[in-house]
DNA sequence: TCGTAAATTAGAATTATTCTAATTTAATGT
DNA sequence: ACATTAAATTAGAATAATTCTAATTTACGA
C-alpha cells in the first residue's frame, strides 16, 4: 500500500469496480495519480511506463484509460487540441485551455456560476455542462 | 447572385477577405450556407459536393474549411466526438451536444449567463468561453 | 485447482486530417 | 487583353491518434 492518498483512492475505486485488478492497471493508476490532479494523454502515460521500465503495451494503456473512464476512475476531456486528455479529477469542474501551450488547468466548479441556462431540447436529458475558457499567452 | 441571404453574406465575406475567390470556394460556401445555421463535417461537405456532381477534391474541401475558419467565415467546434464540426454561425454562442446522435444544436449566448467567472491565470489572456451542454436521448 | 471470461499484446487497420509536389488559376500591373 | 506570379487545386502519399484482431495469458469465483 502506498503513502499517496490519491493513488490509494483510485486503487480502491478499481477494486470496487467490475474491472479485474491487474498489475498493468495498478501501475497505470500509480502513474496517473502520483501527482494529484493532472491531465495526461495516452502517450504521456506510455512514456512514463517506458521511463519506469514497465512493460505495458500502448494498446493496454489505451484500453485501461478507456475502461477507467467508463468506470468513473478517470474523466476524458476534449479540447481544440487533437488529443484526448485524461483527467484524474472526476468531480464536476471546468477547464482553462491554453491554446499556446496546449495546457489544461482545472477550474473548480465553485468558480463558475450560471445565472441563466438554456432549456433542454424536448425529449433530451441533461448530462453535463462543460465550460472551456480558452486562453493564450 | 442567389436569393439566399446567408449565402450572399458569406460570399461577401469571402470577397472581402484576402482569400482568392475560386469556383470551388463559391460552391463550398453555397453548400455550407444554403440551410442557414448548421454544423457540418468535412466529410458532410464532400458528400454534398459529390451529390451535386461538383468536382472538388477532399483535400480542397479541407483546405477551404480551414481557410474559411482562419478568416472568420466559419467557426470550428470540437466536441467529445472525434470529428471537427464547422459552424456557419460565427457569432459568440454555445452548443448542446447530443451524445446519442452526435448532433450539435446552437445555444444563443443570451440563453447562457454567468454570475461568476474565474480569474485568468497570470500572464495569460482570455480568448473565449465555450460552453457545451451535453445531453442524451 | 479449474474453468472461463476478461485482459494483454504486437502489429495491422482505421479514421480524420495534413502534407507533397506538380499543375492550374485568379488577380494584379502593364 | 496579356503576362506574371503567388495562391489554389489536386491525387495520392503520409501522418497521428486511436481502435481492432486474434492469439496468448491472467484473474478470480466456483
Amino acid at each position: 500500500m502506498s503513502i499517496n492518498k490519491h493513488i490509494d483512492a483510485a486503487l480502491e475505486l478499481l477494486r470496487r469496480s467490475p474491472l479485474k485488478v491487474t498489475n498493468q492497471r495498478n501501475d497505470i493508476i500509480r502513474i496517473l495519480f502520483k501527482n494529484g490532479n493532472c491531465h495526461l494523454t495516452a502517450e504521456d502515460v506510455h512514456c512514463e511506463v517506458e521511463k519506469l521500465g514497465l512493460n505495458i503495451s500502448l494498446a493496454t494503456v489505451y484500453n485501461c484509460l478507456k475502461q477507467f473512464t467508463n468506470h468513473k476512475i478517470l474523466k476524458s476531456v476534449k479540447t481544440s487540441s487533437d488529443k484526448i486528455y485524461f483527467d484524474t479529477n472526476v468531480t464536476a469542474h471546468h477547464h482553462f485551455f491554453c491554446r499556446t501551450t496546449s495546457q489544461l488547468i482545472d477550474i473548480d466548479s465553485k468558480n463558475i456560476k450560471f445565472s441563466k441556462l438554456p432549456k433542454i431540447p424536448g425529449g433530451k436529458k441533461l448530462q453535463s455542462v462543460e465550460v472551456v475558457v480558452n486562453i493564450t499567452d
